[in-house]
DNA sequence: TATAAGGAAGGTC
DNA sequence: GACCTTCCTTATA
C-alpha cells in the first residue's frame, strides 16, 4: 500500500482523535449541519466517510501524505497540531512503537474507509471517481447524491451548468456565494472526493483494489462491464454494502436471497438518482420488481410479507 | 393509506 | 426485443 494519509485539523488537534475514539454514532455539532431542532439525529444517516466530512464541517478537512515511515512518532503532515498523546507521559521504546504502529493502522483503516466510500458512490452514480471528469451530468448527479446523504434541501439548482473542473476551480467562498448555509459543507465534501482522487492516482492498482474491495461489489461490476445497470443489480449492491444502506434494505436470510426494502422512498430515490430518473418512486420501482417474477430473478417468499423479496438465486 | 399485483403503452438502447 | 418507466385499476392488510 501507498503512503498512509495523516488527516489532521489545523485548528482543533483533538478532533482527529475525537471522531476515531467514536462509536458508530457519530454526532457532530448540531450547528454545523445547519440542522433545525426538530429534526432528530436518529434521522441523520450518514455512510463514514460523510459523517467525517460534517465532524470536520466547517472547517477545513485535510488530507495530506505522512512522512516517511522512518519519521518520528510524533511526526506530523504540518506543525501546529499536537496529539492527545504529547500532552501526556509520552510513551516510550516498546511501548511508543506499538501505539504508534497501532496509530497508523488506525489511520490506514479509516482512509480505506473513505476510499470505499467514495468508490461505492461512483459506482452506484456511474460517475468517475475523479471530480475533474465529471460533466455538468455527472455534477449534478454528485449534488442529488450530497443531497440525498445529508438530507438537504435542494442545493444543486445552485450549482447548475458546471463541470467537474468548474467545481473543483472554486473556492470555498465561491460555494458559499451559491449556498451560504451549505456551500462550506459542500466545498468541504468535494474536498473527501478530491483527495480520494488523488489518492487513488498515486495508489499501484492492486493497492487500490485491495481499498475499495472487501466483498463482491467489484465482482458484481465486473460481470456486466460497461452495461447499463439492471434494478436488480443495483439492489443487490445495495444489500452487499450494509455498511452504507443497511438502514434502507438489508437481508433478512442472505443464504436464502431474502431481503427487505426498510426504507422504500430511500431506495427508490437513490435507483431514481442512478439512473437519472428524479420522479422515480416505490410504486414504480416495485412495478419494475414485478417484471422480474416472471423472468425468474425475483419473486415474493415463500410467506409473503411487505417489502420483503427473494431473489431466486442467492448471491 | 401503503403495498401488492399486473395490464397497457411508451421510451431508450 | 430487452428493460425499464409511467400510468392505471383492483385487491388487501
Amino acid at each position: 500500500m501507498g503512503s498512509p494519509l495523516y488527516i489532521s485539523h489545523p485548528h482543533h488537534p483533538d478532533t482527529r482523535t475525537a471522531w476515531l475514539d467514536e462509536a458508530e454514532d457519530v454526532k457532530p455539532p448540531r450547528s454545523l449541519l445547519g440542522l433545525p431542532p426538530e429534526l432528530s439525529w436518529s434521522g441523520v444517516y450518514l455512510p463514514y466517510c460523510n459523517r467525517l466530512a460534517i465532524e470536520e464541517n466547517p472547517w477545513v478537512l485535510r488530507m495530506t501524505e505522512a512522512p516517511a515511515p522512518a519519521a518520528p512518532p510524533s511526526r506530523t503532515a504540518e506543525p501546529g497540531p499536537a496529539k492527545p498523546s504529547q500532552a501526556q507521559e509520552p510513551p516510550s521504546g516498546m511501548e511508543g512503537q506499538v501505539e504508534e504502529c497501532c496509530l497508523e493502522q488506525v489511520q490506514t483503516m479509516v482512509v480505506g474507509e473513505v476510499l470505499k466510500d467514495v468508490d461505492t458512490a461512483c459506482k452506484l452514480l456511474n460517475i468517475a471517481s475523479d471530480p475533474l471528469d465529471w460533466s455538468y451530468v455527472h455534477v449534478q448527479k454528485w449534488l442529488l447524491w450530497t443531497e440525498h446523504l445529508y438530507r438537504l434541501p435542494q442545493v444543486s439548482t445552485m450549482f447548475q451548468e458546471l463541470t467537474g473542473r468548474d467545481l473543483c476551480s472554486m473556492t470555498e467562498a465561491d460555494f458559499r456565494q451559491r449556498s451560504s448555509q451549505y456551500g462550506d459543507m459542500l466545498y468541504a465534501h468535494l474536498d473527501i472526493w478530491r483527495s480520494a482522487a488523488a489518492m487513488k492516482a498515486r495508489c499501484p492498482p492492486e493497492d487500490s483494489k485491495s481499498a475499495a474491495d472487501d466483498d463482491s461489489w467489484s465482482d458484481v461490476m465486473c460481470d456486466y462491464p460497461s452495461q447499463p445497470i439492471h434494478l436488480w443489480q443495483f439492489l443487490r449492491e445495495l444489500l452487499l454494502k450494509p455498511h452504507n444502506y443497511s438502514r434502507c434494505i438489508r437481508w433478512l436470510n442472505k443464504e436464502k436471497g431474502i431481503f427487505k426494502i426498510e426504507d422504500s422512498a430511500h431506495v427508490a430515490r437513490l435507483w431514481g438518482i442512478r439512473k437519472n430518473r428524479p420522479a422515480m418512486n416505490y410504486d414504480k420501482l416495485s412495478r419494475s420488481i414485478r417484471q422480474y417474477y416472471k423472468k425468474g430473478i425475483i419473486r415474493k417468499p415463500d410467506v409473503s410479507r411487505r417489502l420483503v423479496y427473494q431473489f431466486v438465486k442467492p448471491v
